[in-house]
DNA sequence: CAGGATCCCCACAGATACTG
DNA sequence: CAGTATCTGTGGGGATCCTG
């Protein structure tokens, strides 16, 4: 019988949810609010396609932490933003924002000393 | 030209640090304190088999996160625990298991609705 | 503007066998 | 006990082309 752990316990359904290559990154740009998705990939690094965002995206809306909002009219305009469950995640970007920096700092100091 | 984030920002280098896909739980695992090998194993889901144990540890001590330490002694003795830079990472585990635990309970109000 | 459809490709997990 | 070596399969990212 295999232990199935997602929606078990915390810390392996937060790793399923962060699989994608790009989906913190995402999730920082959404929560200073809303964005457009030509803006959103241009927020993000160069080698990421439209495509690959496109995914991510529709990911991230089926796990629910997205919501995808189409305005009717021509031009097309969707709007990303964060849901409620969301939102929530910010307390786990600011600990990750803190840590990471600690950790690039940490590795300057490391490579400085090769 | 292409923009190499990892080292520069924080949550792109993050996210390189968690690709692996037991990185978060053996993480948390050691920020209980030192673990053997094979006790770690034990204590991971099922399916994941020594070798790729043996990987991801490979990994999480090359970026500096963890620590292993060879006791010199037959049968062999390895424990591994978190290095100062691991340490740090454990507000971003504490914010993790918080958000996972809500992401459980939302999961599951909502799949009840439907 | 905001995607969908395809194809290709490779990193990486899993399985198995072997070792000091 | 704590690994390494090797093979294999697959999911997911990148690239390119097409569309309402």
């Amino acid at each position: 019988m295999k232990k199935e752990l997602f929606g078990i316990c915390p810390y392996v359904t937060s790793q399923k949810i962060l699989t994608g290559k790009w989906s913190i990154y995402i999730l920082y740009l959404l929560s200073r609010g809303p964005v457009r998705f030509n803006e959103l990939q241009r927020r993000l690094p160069e080698e990421m396609t439209h495509a690959t965002l496109s995914r991510q995206l529709k990911q991230l809306e089926e796990e629910g932490l997205i919501i995808r909002h189409e305005y009717e009219q021509i031009p097309p305009k969707v709007e990303y933003s964060l849901s409620e469950i969301g939102e929530k995640f910010e307390t786990v970007l600011d600990a990750l924002e803190n840590w990471g920096n600690d950790y690039i700092q940490w590795l300057q100091k490391t490579k400085s000393n090769e």
